[in-house]
DNA sequence: AGCACATAGTTAGCATGCTAACGAAATAGA
DNA sequence: TCTATTTCGTTAGCATGCTAACTATGTGCT
């Protein structure tokens, strides 16, 4: 029954991955640089490579490729701190906010095909215990850090 | 508000793997390996690698890797089949199988620990809506295909 | 029967995730 | 002040996912 709730978490997630990835591939990204773009958006335009990586979910010398690859295909920068030597701060270029635009679009579009049929009662639910699935995980994950 | 569904179905998926692999790893197995085991053992032995490859949710290529070091350990063994030359069906091996007894264990822990707080109504729904997802994303993607 | 096509498994090579180790800059403590 | 530690970004190298292409076997059409 509840055996392979997290096999189906699993699914879930890789599969919406995919799915948006098929449309997203129109753009010409591919799936590391648009959630790596989406992020940034999210978390907002400014923030240090390591907030980053940590929102997108992957580690440092990941994300480390990832923008190197962004900034080499116009859509991001990376400036100097003057507050903090050792930081660098990541900005979208104009190419960049334009091209994510058109990634909004996608996603709202492949997010309405992969809810069809569940109700908005069920979204609600959806959230909310994900969080709490991620929070439970996080606190895990930092208990055993040590 | 819903905005970020698709967001957090992929992090909630990959953390909840990040931390029963922490278990796992205990058990002297990589993520990959554990997983291709545990659905092997949910399919049935005996099932030949496309099946088992559709079920872990990973291209057949990569599978075959996953296998041959599974393999190499003496947890499964390819054999021959009979009736059709092209396949090879799967199945587990002695120490396979006692291994995959201190793997449910371990996965049944981190289950508990993952979905502390969401109540068993909440599972359930839980449940019905990732089955719900995947169905669609199987359907766009077949859709795609063509 | 014979030829085109489909399917299962594999191999090769590329893309991307990770950990380990490093240098530069900031910070804390003697 | 100056030394040890921490933090941020990076580089190097390994593990694993993918697609493309190949071989062997089965299937279907004539």
């Amino acid at each position: 029954m509840e055996s392979n709730l997290g096999w189906l978490m699993n699914r879930a997630g890789h599969i919406w991955r995919t799915v948006v990835d098929h449309y997203m591939a129109e753009l010409g990204l591919t799936q590391t640089r648009w959630v790596a773009l989406l992020v940034l958006d999210k978390v907002g335009e400014g923030c240090t490579q390591t907030v980053l990586a940590a929102n997108v979910g992957v580690e440092q010398p990941s994300l480390v490729r990832t923008l190197g690859q962004l900034e080499e295909a116009g859509l991001i920068e990376r400036r100097t701190n003057p507050e903090d030597g050792r930081c660098r701060t990541v900005w979208l270029t104009d190419a960049g906010r334009e091209l994510l635009g058109k990634m909004e679009v996608v996603a709202r579009d492949g997010r309405k095909l992969l809810l069809k049929g569940v109700s908005s009662e069920q979204r609600k639910m959806l959230h909310d215990v994900l969080e709490i699935i991620i929070s439970n995980a996080q606190a895990v994950l930092e208990e055993e850090r040590k």
